[in-house]
DNA sequence: ATTATTTGACCGCC
DNA sequence: GGCGGTCAAATAAT
């Protein structure tokens, strides 16, 4: 009876969380073109959407986390440092810790990749053997929890398909904490080859070099930052051996244009390897939503401007 | 001295 | 009882 009052709870509490996510996803989905034209407050509407999920949450004493707040079996006595002497007394008798539930992997995101960094910082805090695994599983959680309460947490476990040295990445929760000042902190890496660079001159220095790339590359986007991480390389179907390659180490800025599910763009400000050059250009994407906010987008041109 | 990582113990769930 | 997620003391790195 109280399990089954529990599991009715547990659910409940899942639906309300799904329903507010999704009204927060929507929220920043729209948050560039809300009442363009002035004719229907859906700004207003979204925040009483994620007002009430976020309030029948908190009358179930749930919090962010994941778990269920719960009252502490007996008072907690908070041990303070002495003043006098500085030091912390000596723990009397060592405390039980708290309780742990189970992750829940409905809010989880999967990324394969070949690099665990994705800029922000992160601590370890843990590692484990897995059954049936031949790599351990590492356990990570925001540098900035205690600075911003900050509850992103990851797990990294490399993948033992051949000798590829890729990572199995699952995110849970999300970043409270600043984002990272901007990308040009971390090793992003864009390969293009020009059709058109056929003399020596990697740099084609007209506006609008209309590269014509296509590619079957599939991109993992974080929605929320409005960047990307692009790992991949870009090839054009051109696989003339004369067509040089600009490899860019930098992506300074990616900026996400309007956000819909279709065609839209990116941004991207470019400075090469040698910081001699910089450049922009688009990446003109075509979105397609997943059911967790996240979105995965096939670039069908790239427009570039060098310099 | 401070911060990060390692690693065995602890804990909840199946 | 076993598994996987987390804690925290010991240790390493800065």
């Amino acid at each position: 009876m109280l399990l089954e009052m529990e599991e009715n709870k547990d659910r409940l509490i899942e639906t309300l969380t799904r329903g507010r996510d999704s009204a927060q996803r929507l929220q920043s989905f729209l948050r560039l073109r809300v009442n363009v034209d002035g004719s229907v407050p859906v700004k207003d509407l979204l925040a009483e959407i994620l007002e009430s999920f976020s309030g029948g949450l908190s009358m179930l004493n749930y919090t962010d986390s994941g778990e269920i707040s719960r009252v502490p079996a007996s008072p907690t006595v908070f041990q303070v440092p002495d003043v006098c002497t500085g030091k912390k007394p000596a723990p009397v008798v060592k405390e039980r810790r708290g309780c742990y539930k189970r992750r829940r992997t409905v809010d989880s995101r999967v990324k394969i990749s070949t690099t665990m960094e994705d800029g922000y910082a992160w601590r370890k805090y843990g590692q484990k053997e897995i059954l049936n695994s031949k790599f351990p599983r590492c356990y990570f959680r925001c540098t900035h929890k205690h600075f911003h309460g900050c509850k992103a947490v990851k797990q990294v476990q490399k993948l033992e398909e051949g000798e590829s040295n890729m990572f199995h990445i699952t995110y849970f929760g999300k970043h409270t904490c600043p984002s990272p000042d901007s990308l040009s902190q971390q090793h992003y890496e864009v390969a293009l080859n020009l059709e058109d660079s056929k003399n020596n001159n990697p740099l084609p220095n007209s506006p609008s070099t209309n590269t014509n790339i296509h590619t079957s590359v599939k991109q993992e986007v974080d929605s929320k930052a409005q960047s990307t991480d692009v790992s991949d390389n870009i090839s054009s179907g051109n696989d003339d051996q004369s067509s040089s390659a600009i490899r860019w180490n930098e992506v300074l800025r990616a900026d996400l244009g309007s956000c819909h599910e279709g065609a839209s763009f990116m941004r991207f400000d470019l400075e090469d390897s040698s910081a001699s050059t910089s450049s922009y250009g688009y990446l003109n994407m075509d979105f397609h939503f997943l059911n967790n906010g996240d979105f995965l987008s096939d670039i069908i041109q790239f427009d570039g401007v060098f310099s």
